[in-house]
DNA sequence: GTCTATATACAGATAGAC
DNA sequence: GTCTATCTGTATATAGAC
């Protein structure tokens, strides 16, 4: 018996999954009816616009990162937690070849149009780099930490758009295991060597 | 007095310029001829197809790049010549924050709907790839050069979409300081630290 | 709450006069 | 070679019966 939400999930279920694969602006409304076996017509009655869709589906992909986030934070160590992340990225390789990164497609292509849903999209990695930075706090890296989750995170996003671009997945796999030595490195001389260091502020 | 092709170019130009701005899909050919000054029904005299115009763009950028990586070929060593490089994203900066790189863009955008464009953009990155893979055999770093250059490529590409999403060009400035010390690192200790480091091989 | 039919707008592309 | 007018398809969105 399908709930009062039923077809609203369905809904943002499709959206969230189109939208990965064909990028926003080419996913039609009639795709996500079509994928969430709700008529076209109907869409309508769960959200007013597009846009609402777009938001729901951001909206959704931001719990599911917060889920994440403390998921990864249950690891022993900083590192291991920082690695847990990088694993996480690891997993979903396959389908980053296919689609490139969700989080990062959205950025990249919501930035281009302004708005309030490209505040939300950039709300998902800015919130990536807040937990990334207070990871390398607890390694002790201070001031640091705060240019280091930037090129911690730009690594993987960098990585994650060659993924897509080449379609090979083994370009994220191997990050792991360089990210993982220089974790080490980080970790036992207190000391960034690169392309990760400390240099001036961050606005 | 306008040569044969003048239309032409001014067609490119100002595709370019709005893909740039706006990605391929929101940027249609009423903009673009507009833009270029062009009657839209004229367009088609120059381009069967808005594809075709997407071949022409990425093709300029194609020869735009190849003579970049010429100018930055003269630098006096290897180090030099990938900040060259470094340095011409630096100076890109506030277009980045705006629009996010020219490249990087297209291969995102354009890896969602496949086909010869999505080709044509990676081989963008590619190419890239190939000449910072270069720079690192000329330091001697041997096997461990294609990795280098991925993690390199990814930290530009990273940095840029991060300097998109947070509209802030002072990132990418910060990368040049960072990357630069890396380099002096990996030159003289011949031994990659990280978060670019050899691992296994890439396909 | 649900769904068919349709309004409206605008995209890519073409016809054909000049 | 150039440009106006227009065809055709399809997208978002609405109206209104059920």
């Amino acid at each position: 018996m399908p709930r009062k939400t039923d077809k609203r999930v369905r809904l943002v279920d499709a959206a969230k999954a189109l939208i990965h694969r064909q990028g926003f602006n080419l996913t039609t409304l009639a795709d996500i009816a079509q994928e969430a076996d709700v008529p076209l017509g109907n869409v309508y009655y769960y959200f007013k616009t597009k846009e609402a869709i777009g938001e729901a589906v951001i909206a959704n992909r931001g719990r599911e990162l917060h889920d994440a986030l403390q998921t990864w934070e249950k690891a022993a160590n900083a590192k291991e937690r920082l690695l847990a992340y990088v694993q996480f990225e690891v997993d979903s390789a396959e389908e980053t070849a296919k689609s490139g990164c969700p989080v990062g497609g959205l950025c990249q292509e919501l930035a281009k149009q302004g708005g309030s849903l490209a505040d939300a999209a950039a709300k998902l990695l800015s919130d990536t780099m807040l937990w990334a930075e207070k990871q390398f706090q607890g390694m002790g890296m201070g001031e640091a930490s705060r240019g280091l989750a930037m090129q911690f995170v730009a690594a993987v996003q960098g990585n994650a758009l060659l993924t897509n671009t080449f379609k090979d997945p083994k370009i994220l796999a191997n990050l792991k295991v360089s990210l993982s030595k220089w974790l080490d490195k980080v970790a036992s001389t207190k000391n960034a060597t690169v392309p990760i260091e400390k240099v001036e502020e961050y606005a």
